[in-house]
DNA sequence: TAGTATACGGAGGGTACCTCCGGTTTGCAA
DNA sequence: TTGCAAACCGGAGGTACCCTCCGTATACTA
């Protein structure tokens, strides 16, 4: 049932080329320029036509998720590699940082888009809910160190971290994000 | 220097009743539809034409500020009643509660509006201006009694505020929101 | 190499934004 | 009351972006 087992049959090669150069186009247009990109200028930077981009991607939303796949399958990982460190309440900090900086630092569509609903079952769902529950082993290791408030769910607070990101989305005042996001941090706090 | 002074010439009625409209079906269409308003929209419903509207508010943004003046007030007005309350943290937290009350209900473009940056001297500015310093009131005193962290600002619990509230903006989970409330609360909290 | 499923691309229709200016209305002065 | 200039109205129309549709081109298969 996932988008996987669908290619099956494999794409045909001009389409998997251009894919990928949608994908690229997007991905450093949405760097550089946020979520607001013009799908058009994607297309030409593809070097491809507006209906190619079309095919590949059906909405723009779809687009923004594919662009912000590899950054979920990345936090992921991170969680899961400081969930073998030793002070459980740092390794969490640690990982809602990093959701921060990938926030601030460009894809400041990631917060938008892992703030959104998503259908059951699409690459983005998934790699989204693998990062959250990689979090939530740091959020409940934290809380058995009795170093976070019992309670505390850690859909809130990845929601609120996306929050704070999309808030300061264009021209970040770095300093205040930082007070922010200790805000956050004092709050869950046991 | 003030846009007040900047009426001293009265305006034709015709002018100051179709201002009134205008601003009338803005502010109906906002708290329905939320902030990405289509002014054509508002101007029929204002019972005008899109020339007129453009004329009375320059920009997208002007027209949305207006909209948000009236809140802005009485969010100030709010935090000057409550500095009379007993509990001066239970102040400020009804006082910030409001904030996220009149975000969700209707006026969801309110927070937007509040973090985005103003001229300087602009009624909107002015008026947010007076809120905020009412609501550090309401903080200062709280801390004072020793009940708010030191070190906090309201103007970071703002935003975060704020941020909270756009991105419960469309069909808000309403007892996430609340989660996510606490979540700021405890962060405040000594 | 020929045939076909697949993919390409851009013209074009739709929506919303905002500007511009000819025509109209209003308020004031005589 | 009447005339006039300033103020105001309204919508046509230019721009930008969105997304769809379908004739043409291309890659795979036999």
């Amino acid at each position: 049932m996932s988008e996987a087992d669908a290619v099956a049959r494999p794409r045909r090669a001009d389409a998997q080329r251009n894919f990928e150069r949608i994908l690229a186009a997007a991905r450093s247009a949405v760097v550089e320029r946020g979520g607001d990109v013009v799908l058009e200028d994607v297309a030409r930077d593809a070097g491809v036509g507006i209906g190619t981009l079309y095919r590949h991607f059906p909405t723009r939303q779809a687009l923004l998720e594919a662009t912000f796949l590899d950054e979920a399958r990345e936090l992921r990982a991170r969680a899961e590699v400081l969930a073998g460190d030793i002070c459980a309440f740092d390794a969490l900090v640690s990982w809602l940082r990093l959701q921060v900086d990938f926030g601030l630092h460009g894809h400041s569509m990631g917060a938008a888009v892992l703030s959104a609903k998503h259908d059951t079952g699409s690459e983005i769902q998934v790699a989204c809910s693998a990062s959250r529950m990689a979090g939530n082993v740091l959020l409940r290791r934290a809380q058995d160190a009795g170093e976070v408030r019992a309670g505390v769910e850690i859909d809130d607070v990845l929601r609120l971290i996306h929050a704070l990101v999309l808030v300061n989305g264009t021209s970040p005042d770095l300093a205040q994000v930082e007070r922010m996001f200790d805000l956050v941090i004092s709050g869950i706090r046991a």
